[in-house]
DNA sequence: GTCTATAATGTGATAGAC
DNA sequence: GTCTATCACATTATAGAC
């Protein structure tokens, strides 16, 4: 049902959450957006009723594919240590694109955050999703310091090493931190 | 000598780094300038020959900044463990503001580099102060890792848990992380 | 040197033909 | 439903009066 209608919906979705990750949301026009999908400019506000709905539109489709990673890694292992690792290990599989663009979730948070941007949702709520699976992965393993923190922890390292290897442009930053957490969480 | 000029100069730039650090520098206008500078949008042509030209002057204000900032530290103690509790002081006690805007090198350098955007200079020399300078202390310390690994870990979790303490609105993310950050080099 | 008026461009958004 | 033409506005930048 609504097959044509929502096929370009998600066509429009698509794009621009890959425009937006890759030149910023603001800077980021219809005019790009209209390049990419093949739609004329106008048309934009045939399936959204404005900008804005659009990058609210982005959000929610980032916030469900993080959903699915999350429950196909719960999945996958039973052990909550090896939970933690399939995280590091996409991590290190994107390590090239976060290297070129830094993390989705960053960068678009740093952008949102900015006065006078008005944010779909309060920003760290992108983040939520990974705290929270973190943390019951944290009290599973049942490790001496408070869970949340224990997972806080990991996210900002992650987040920083992400940060510098995407400014000084070398992915080999991201993955020589990553190992350093990865001997942290051994010796948990 | 050239004292109203620099002087005007001087205050454009003052401006523009706060109005560029706390909205960014695409959302920043010329408008806004104005408005905290009480100059005419019209006269900064006299003063730059461009937006981009603000900004370069921006930058090398910041670099000066930062390395004034750096020979102090280098003065207040001799101990290149002390030095560094003096970098890690120096941001708790901006926890508040960092926490609102983030890190001021951090947020221009993401924003710089997204694609379509035209920095003054490589993003990551915004960086290498810091870093030559942490990499100096922990070579000073003679500690078992290499001396720039160590800099660029502290340099990674520095700029996680503020960007972290951001995200999330609270000044306690990044003060708690720092704590962290002291144990760790304590155990050095 | 200082200011005002205005150009040139790009933006998000709208109206209306087909 | 799809497209084109265009609006209203904000932006950086320039020209020229005083």
């Amino acid at each position: 049902m609504n097959g044509k209608l929502e096929d370009k919906r998600a066509r429009i979705v698509d794009s621009a959450d890959r425009l937006f990750y890759q030149q910023g949301y603001r800077q980021t026009s219809f005019t790009d957006i209209a390049r990419e999908t093949r739609l004329p400019r106008g048309n934009f506000y045939y399936y959204f009723p404005s900008k804005d709905a659009i990058l609210a539109a982005v959000v929610a489709a980032r916030l469900t594919a993080i959903q699915h990673m999350l429950n196909e890694w719960e999945r996958s292992a039973s052990d909550p240590r090896q939970r933690i690792d399939r995280f590091l290990q996409m991590l290190r599989t994107a390590a090239g694109e976060l290297s070129r663009f830094g993390c989705p979730l960053g960068t678009l948070a740093q952008e949102l955050g900015k006065a006078g941007a008005a944010p779909p949702l309060p920003i760290y709520q992108l983040f939520e999703p990974f705290r929270g699976w973190l943390t019951r992965q944290f009290e599973a393993m049942g490790s001496a310091g408070a869970a949340d923190e224990q997972a806080m922890h990991v996210l900002v390292r992650a987040q920083g090493a992400t940060q510098m290897s995407h400014i000084y442009g070398r992915p080999s930053i991201l993955e020589h931190e990553l190992d350093r957490l990865s001997e942290w969480l051994d010796g948990l």
